[in-house]
DNA sequence: CGTTAAGCGAGACGGTACGTCGCGTCTTGCG
DNA sequence: CGCAAGACGCGACGTACCGTCTCGCTTAACG
C-alpha cells in the first residue's frame, strides 16, 4: 500500500501471507513483540520482499487492518440519526476490542509520531475517508432537519470518536451499549438536536 | 518514580541529569530515538544506574512528564464552570503543543498497551488525579445549579479530554482557544446545562 | 567457456558485454567487490543469462583472463635457454602487474580452495598446458646439452614460477628485470647447468 | 590481534572460544563456508564481541593459525644447513598438509588482495618474522662457510618458500619429504654451495 | 574517625532485530 | 527460444540497543 513501486509482477500469494502472518503475530504476541523477521519466516517470505512492498511494520500492519476494516464496519443510513451514529461507534468500538486488531491499532497509533510516512497513510486512507463519511451522514441528518442549520458538524465527529480513542489509547475497558447510547445522545444534544 | 528501590544513597545529580538528557534527546531525536544507551552517554551516567531507578525509558521520562506537569495546569475555581474548564484544557492543549512534553507524551501514550508497569504509573500518578479533579469541579458546579443533578460527570470529562487525545495521537494541529470554548459549551449544553 | 550448455543461438554480444563488463569492475572495484549482479546490470544482460552460460564470476573472469593472456606471453625458442626463460618469466610477471590482470588472476586463485570446478578450468586450460611448454622448452635445451640429462625439469619450472606465485599472492612487489636474470641464472646453475 | 582497541577487560574465554570454533568450522565446513555468524553460534559469544576485537573473519583465523604455528615449526640450528632447511620445510608444508590449517591459510591468502588490513597484518606478524629467521639461518651457514659470501640470502628463502606457495594455492599435492630434499638440494647449489 | 558497603562511571558481554546486499532460481513478456 | 528485466526465498552482513554483569572509585553511615 502506502508506496508500491511497481505493483507490475507482486507476488499475491506473498502479500497475502505477510498480512495474514503479521495479524497471527499481533495476536500472539502483541504488537510490541512482532518484528520483520518473525512475519518473515511465519510468512514464508524473505525479509527483502517485505521491504520491497511496505516501509515499515506499521505500514503492514495498517494495510491488514485497513483490509479489515473496510467491510467491517460500513455506514448505512436508515433515516434515524441517533441509531445509525450508535451502530457505526458500536462498529468501531467492537472491532477495537477484539485481537488482533485492538492491539494492531494501537501499535499503529504508537508509531505515528516518529514515522511520518505511516502517520501520512494512515490519514490518507484511513482517517480522513472515514470522517468524511461520519460527516456526511450528519450533513445527511441537518437536512432533514435532525441538527440545526449551524451545528460544528467536524467537531461532534470528534466529540464521538474522542472518547474511543481516548480509552483505546489509555487502555480503560471498552465502552458498553448503553455508553455508547448515552454518549451519542450527549453529542447530539451538544449539536442542538 | 514507579518503584524507588531504597533511596538511601541515591545520587541527586545522577536523577537530574538523566531526566533533563532524557527530555534533551525527545527534544532533538524524538522519542522513538530515545534510547537508554544514549540517555546515559548524554547525562554521564552508566546504564547501570539508570535500570537501578527505573524499569524502561518510558518510565524515565513519565517521571520527567510529570516532574514538568505538576505545577503547570493548575486546577482553580473561580466559580465560572465555563471560564475554568476552558483555563483547564488550554493549559493541557497548550503543553501538549510544545516539545520535549508533546513528543514525551505521545510516547509514553505509545508504550502503554505493551508495558503494563507503565499503563499503571501513568494511570495511578497523573490520569486518575486528574479526573478526580475534574470531576470534582463539574461537581461543585454542580453544587451550585450550574449543571443539572443526573448529568453524567465522568462521560463529560471524557467528551473534554477525548478530542484532545484524539488529535494529539493522529498529530492532527492542536485546538485554537475558540475551539475550545466550542467544545466546553458543547460539552455543557450535551450535560443539559 | 568452462561448459558451455549448447552454444547454438548464444547471443556473441551478451558474452562479449559481460566479459568485458567483468574486467571493468574488477579495475574499478577490484575482484572481491565484483558481483554477478553488477556484472549484469553494467554489462545490460540479465543474471539468468550469465548464469546459462557461467557457473560462477571465477569462470567468467577466468575467461576474460584466458583471452587477454594467450597472445601475451608465447613461448619462443632463440637457442638461448637463459634467454628464453627470463623473455617468458618476464612475459607473465608484466601481466601480473597490471590491473584488471594482476587482481583478476588473485582473485580466481582465491576460489580454488572452495570452488572445484574452476579448480579444475584453471588446471586444465592454464597451468597444465603452459607448464607442459616449459617443460618442453628445458627439455629441448636439455637435448642440446645446455641441461645436464637427469635433472628436475618439473621441478625447475616450480623454483621459476614459485616465487612469482610468491610475491604475487603475498601482493610483494613484483620482480623487476635483474631479480629475475638472478631467479633464471640461479634455478638453471641448480639444474646443474 | 591486529588492533585490540583497549584490551582492559577483555574476556579470555570469548577470545578462546572464538579461535576454537573459527577453526572448527573451517574443518567441518572449509574457509569459504566459515561465516561470522556461525563462529559467534558455535562459540556461544555474540557477533558484537567479535567485532570488537577482530575486524574481519580472515582476522580472525589468522590469530588462530599464528597461535597454532608458533610452536608448530621452530628454527633450529644443527649446524648442518642442509638438514635444517629440510626440517624447516617439511614442517610448514606438514602443517599446510592438515585442516583446519591448510584451508584455514589458503583462505587467508585469499582475502589479501581485497583486505589491506589483513595483508598488513598477515606481513608484520607471519611472514616478515619468518623470511627474517630463514635468512638468519642462511648468514649463520654463510658464517661457517658452507654458503659463498656474496650469495643472495633472500631470493634463495623465495626459491624455497616460493614452489610451497605455488603448490598450495593451486591445489596441488603437498610436496614428500624426497621432493624436499631435492628442492633444498637445488636451492643451496643455486646459491653456490 | 576510620571501615565498609552502597552507589557510581565505565564498558564488555550474550543476545535479538535491524535494514541491506548478493546469491542463484524463477517467471513474464518482447523480438 | 534466447534474452532483459526483475521479483522471489534465502542467508550473511555489520550495526544498534537491549538488559546483565563485573570492575575500580568515590562517598556517606555507622561502629
Amino acid at each position: 500500500m502506502i508506496t508500491p513501486p511497481s505493483s507490475l509482477r507482486r507476488s499475491e500469494r506473498a502479500r497475502r501471507a505477510t498480512l495474514q502472518a503479521a495479524l497471527d503475530l499481533c495476536t500472539e504476541k502483541g504488537y510490541g513483540r512482532v518484528t520483520i523477521e518473525a512475519i518473515a519466516a511465519r510468512a514464508g517470505v524473505s525479509k527483502k520482499t517485505i521491504y520491497r512492498w511496505w516501509p515499515s511494520k506499521g505500514a503492514v500492519l495498517l494495510e491488514a487492518f485497513t483490509d479489515a476494516l473496510v467491510d467491517a464496519t460500513p455506514f448505512v443510513d436508515t433515516g434515524d440519526i441517533a441509531a445509525d451514529l450508535r451502530t457505526h461507534v458500536a462498529g468501531a468500538v467492537a472491532l477495537l476490542s477484539v485481537p488482533p486488531f485492538g492491539p494492531a491499532y494501537a501499535g499503529i497509533l504508537s508509531e505515528l509520531h516518529h514515522d511520518d510516512v505511516l502517520a501520512r497513510a494512515l490519514k490518507d486512507q484511513l482517517v480522513d475517508p472515514r470522517v468524511e463519511e461520519a460527516v456526511a451522514r450528519l450533513r445527511s441528518a441537518q437536512d432533514q432537519g435532525q441538527i440545526p442549520p449551524g451545528a460544528n458538524l467536524p467537531l461532534a465527529v470528534e466529540m464521538l470518536y474522542g472518547p474511543v480513542y481516548y480509552r483505546h489509547v489509555l487502555r480503560k475497558p471498552v465502552q458498553d451499549e448503553e455508553t455508547i447510547a448515552t454518549l451519542v445522545a450527549h453529542v447530539l444534544r451538544a449539536l442542538g438536536a
